[in-house]
DNA sequence: AGTTGCACCTGGCTGC
DNA sequence: TGCAGCCAGGTGCAAC
């Protein structure tokens, strides 16, 4: 499920449970997902209270007491799921031991619930970085724009942009340009603007760095999609649930993506929905409204 | 340096 | 029914 605004739904929807409480235990039940698990990853873990639950891009950030930050990313099909515990007596809690299903690969234990990772394709991964530092990770470190942040502005976009042959599609999906957008919201955002997916980026700016009318419009596209789509709780797909068992709506207010064949939403415009292959993805767009 | 292509995985769907 | 082939929300790295 995880572009930009599910992960902002998952951040929200953990932060209750996790938020000041203190991790008792870990149990990691595989010795990587795509990249290995840092080192006594656990061990540093365990005992320790956390203190925030922020997000940088596509990426969830716990700040843990003790001065590290936990760093977890979804990948494609990286999920978490909350399981409350059972008031035994007044003040005391257990927390559940149910079974643990295919795919669970790491289960945070908390005195009065546990969350459990799952990811079946284990696209996902967990890294540890100091908290004083977190801007220097390798993960983190190489991030362009954050497209819900202040910073996020039209000139700030023509810069991201400036010189760039390649197609807007690709541009757009590139994390170190802006972070945070996947497949779904990029053409989602491009069909909002009316621009074409293959219009190199770099048009998008004039030759003295300053945007273009178009880049301005791109740049409200971005915010709104993404601030709409967290607003609906993000998108469901393939099953995929929040934290909470809650399901995102999103999906229903696609106007492209996964729609090939369907009429154009856009009032008066009477085109189709087409697909392309932009660097071995899908890419949904209207021919009719969508141009450079 | 900027871009492109492939690798990493499992599961669900389609078509034979 | 079974099975092969294709496709899927992402990122990191090697190779041009």
């Amino acid at each position: 499920m995880p572009e930009l605004p599910e992960v902002e739904t998952v951040r929200r929807g953990l932060a209750p449970t996790m938020v000041g409480e203190r991790i008792e235990s870990v149990e990691q039940r595989r010795a990587n997902l795509r990249l290995p698990f840092p080192e006594d990853f656990a061990a540093r873990l365990t005992g320790r209270r956390v203190l925030s639950l922020g997000r940088r891009a596509k990426y969830l950030l716990a700040g843990l007491e003790g001065g590290e930050t936990l760093i977890m990313h979804l990948g494609m099909s990286g999920s978490f799921r909350i399981e409350a515990g059972e008031a035994a007596a007044p003040g005391a809690f257990h927390h559940p031991r149910g079974k643990l299903a295919a795919h669970d690969h790491v289960v945070f234990v908390f005195s009065h619930a546990r969350i459990v990772y799952n990811d079946p394709r284990r696209f996902g991964f967990m890294a540890l970085h100091r908290t004083d530092s977190l801007a220097e990770s390798a993960h983190l470190a190489k991030l362009g724009l954050e497209p819900l942040g202040d910073a996020f502005t039209a000139e700030a976009l023509a810069d991201a942009l400036k010189g760039a042959a390649t197609p807007l599609k690709a541009a757009l999906l590139d994390q170190s340009r802006i972070a945070g957008l996947g497949n779904i919201y990029v053409c989602e955002a491009l069909h909002r603007a009316r621009l074409s997916p293959v219009t190199p980026a770099g048009d998008l700016v004039r030759a003295n760095g300053a945007p273009t009318a178009s880049a301005k419009l791109l740049t409200a596209s971005i915010r709104s999609v993404l601030e709409e789509a967290v607003e609906a709780g993000g998108s469901t797909l393939r099953d995929h649930r929040q934290a909470d068992g809650a399901l995102g709506y999103f999906q229903h207010r696609f106007a492209v993506y996964d729609r090939e064949g369907h009429a154009c939403p856009r009032k008066g415009c009477g085109g189709t929905i087409g697909r392309i292959v932009q660097g071995a993805r899908s890419t949904f767009f209207c021919g009719d409204c969508q141009k450079p």
